[in-house]
DNA sequence: GCAAAAGTGTTATCCCTACACCCATGA
DNA sequence: TCATGGGTGTAGGGATAACACTTTTGC
């Protein structure tokens, strides 16, 4: 049975893809599908899919997301919407971006629904995607780096608790350079965004590190 | 004679709205057009409409506004892409926004198209709007004051040659805030991004004043 | 006691801010 | 000569950047 919709004026298509972003071996990585369907089948791209009719673009976004990869509850942000004529090969597609950031635990992928096979790669070692998946990714990584100076963006790669060395770490693997560690404390605990659990982690042959926790880890506070 | 265009699932329209700002008689003001036809017959609205199948989004933002309008040259800049469910009661509709801004001269309003009457609103003064128009330019406003502060984006506010005391007054007008004159002369001259006409403006009964213009005024510079 | 990461203050530099007077012109 | 906006420099304060040693633990 094919039951049809018809309009009287033609419509694109609507999708939302994806780009994650987690860090994950001292690494910036992302992740990407292998398509199982046409057009690319075999390639890699990101996940995402198909607007249903009455579905809001951002529950799309997290819904195929979650579909195609078992993940749910990133922090997940608009980033562009893509639309020339002959971006797909099928029909004309309008695709709503997003971006989304995720501390590397809870991390049981399973490639499902239109994915063929689901895995991080570092983001220097991305393959040549689908469709204009690329340009996706360099925009989103674009702003990720971008929000950094400006906002506390990067606590939403830390897990729920965390020290200072590790939170550091991860803006010396965005940012791409070594930080000095007492100027780094002092800034990140002037921002008063972060608090001291009370508990230490031991760790290895050396002195044990104050945890720390996001104040508001719902939140994605501007700064400066 | 009605041709219709069928799929095998639902499609839903796509649509591109403008918030056009300029600066007028020391306001900042923003372009609405009077609808011409339902819904939301005779009441504001941003300008806009569908886009057609084989049209680039920018492409299709530039000509709505240009038929409702006559407006055309402006710098333009994606904003977001609202498309919750019921946002429109004609049929699921996924609007990709755009933010435009424009020198105060080349300003021959005609209605036209959909549009029974355009005019500028001082930002303060605008009314109630058709479908959530109200939320998009809220968002384009902040997108602009946010911009200032790490762009120059504010240029495209200039007309070709202007005065360091005009260029003051579009940041005052933004920014809602006298700013000291020397102190902003020195910081608008180390971006290095206006330079010296040569031409002086005499302009009533006092010392005629050096004009600028723009180095690059096709490129919105990232500064800081 | 040694290896390894955690933790901690001070100084110099740069940038931003505050602030007041003379200049060129037209009437 | 007067009214009007155009044009110019300096000093103080706050933020940022550079920099090295002691502490706590496991083995």
């Amino acid at each position: 049975m094919t039951t049809t919709f018809c309009y009287q004026y033609p419509h694109p298509a609507v999708t939302t893809d994806v780009v994650l972003f987690t860090i994950l071996e001292t690494r910036l990585q992302l992740l990407l599908i292998r398509r199982g369907g046409e057009p690319f089948r075999g390639e890699w791209a990101l996940p995402g899919g198909f607007l249903e009719i009455d579905e809001d673009l951002e529950h799309c976004a997290k819904r195929e997301l979650s579909e195609e990869t078992g993940i749910t509850d990133v922090y997940l942000e608009q980033l562009y919407t893509f639309g020339y004529p002959d971006r797909d090969p099928r029909e004309r597609v309008i695709s709503v971006t997003y971006y989304a950031l995720s501390p590397p635990d809870r991390m049981e992928l399973r490639a499902a629904s239109d994915a063929d096979e689901v895995r991080w790669f570092p983001f220097e070692e991305i393959p040549r995607l689908a469709f204009d998946h690329n340009s996706i990714v360099e925009l989103a990584h674009r702003r990720l780096i971008a929000k950094l100076t400006y906002s506390t963006i990067a606590f939403q790669f830390m897990p729920e608790n965390f020290t200072l060395s590790e939170l550091q770490g991860v803006y010396e693997i965005l940012r791409n350079e070594k930080l000095d560690k007492r100027n780094f404390r002092k800034w990140i605990l002037a921002l008063d965004q972060i608090e001291e659990t009370g508990q230490k982690r031991r760790n290895g042959n050396h002195r044990p590190a104050m945890m720390y926790r996001v104040t508001n880890p719902e939140r994605v506070e501007i700064i400066r």
